[in-house]
DNA sequence: AGTCACCTGATT
DNA sequence: AATCAGGTGACT
């Protein structure tokens, strides 16, 4: 599921989900997935409380509470949180749930128990968000910004794209895709890139993001919109083998920092 | 800066 | 059986 613009999907639902919900109960069923939190606190926490706003930092799901106190969800590889209409149903892959005053379910689902669920106080948020770095679609995200994040980096620029702490929300296919989007060789080091290369990646990384949260906020809020192709589609991400949409020379995978990068040899150099 | 470990499922 | 997976933190 989840880079950014999942994450945005997920708290734009909830949203409109939860307008108003009141937390009865909650139920962790794998202590992992509170770590390091114990399943009792994050029990205990939350209980009582209603759901004030729902908001995104990065990839990460923030619930406030009345009480002062915040769930924060990090989505890992395969998390996703939903309302259910009977907190009596639980999806197999359930980590921690919710029982809500109406008897409806908030679900924290994550087959792979790579991401967390925590319930913070504003401190405790804040050395979580603090070494995040700039939201992609906020103003604050400008060229020059990119530029001076980028600079002395002999990171790969697709790695230095995935680094939370300088961009926050880009993971391995929206980071391939915003590659391809401005042409740029995935292998070059991020602090080689000047003006026009930062240009055109700083430009690639708000379309793409916008593009695809423009197509999976859709399809997320009304069924069967993925598969009327209202998805986002990507150019090289998963396409090895095949011919560049561009250029027709067959895309490539190659391995950066234990991920596989897509791209096309033909546009991006 | 690169590799591995975390944990489990889907796909080949 | 083996490989891959939209993420990250810890460790060489």
């Amino acid at each position: 599921m989840p880079e950014l613009p999942e994450a945005e999907a997920v708290v734009r639902r909830l949203r409109r989900q939860t307008r108003g919900a009141v937390i009865a109960e909650a139920r962790v069923e794998r202590p992992r997935s509170v770590e390091p939190q114990t399943a009792e606190t994050v029990e205990s926490l939350a209980a009582g409380a209603s759901i004030k706003t729902v908001k995104r930092r990065g990839k990460q799901v923030l619930i406030r509470l009345s009480n002062g106190l915040t769930i924060r969800i990090h989505l890992g590889m395969t998390g996703d949180v939903y309302v259910v209409d009977d907190y009596r149903f639980r999806p197999v892959f359930a980590r921690v749930w919710f029982r809500l005053v109406s008897d409806r379910g908030l679900i924290f689902e994550d087959a792979r128990v790579l991401g967390h669920l925590n319930i913070y106080t504003d401190a405790e948020l804040a050395q979580v968000l603090d070494p995040l770095g700039v939201e992609p679609l906020s103003a604050e995200f400008t060229p020059a910004l990119l530029q001076q994040l980028a600079a002395g980096s002999r990171q790969p620029v697709k790695v230095f794209l995935m680094d939370q702490t300088k961009v926050a929300g880009l993971g391995n296919i929206y980071a391939a895709e915003a590659l391809f989007a401005a042409r740029i060789d995935p292998s070059r080091r991020a602090g080689s890139l000047r003006k026009t290369r930062i240009a055109r990646l700083h430009a690639a990384i708000i379309q793409i993001l916008s593009e695809a949260i423009d197509s999976t906020a859709t399809a997320y809020s009304r069924p069967g919109a993925f598969s009327e192709g209202e998805s986002f589609t990507p150019q090289v991400y998963g396409h090895e083998g095949e011919p560049c949409v561009l250029c027709r020379r067959r895309i490539r995978r190659i391995q950066q920092g234990g991920r596989s990068t897509y791209y096309c040899p033909g546009c991006q150099s």
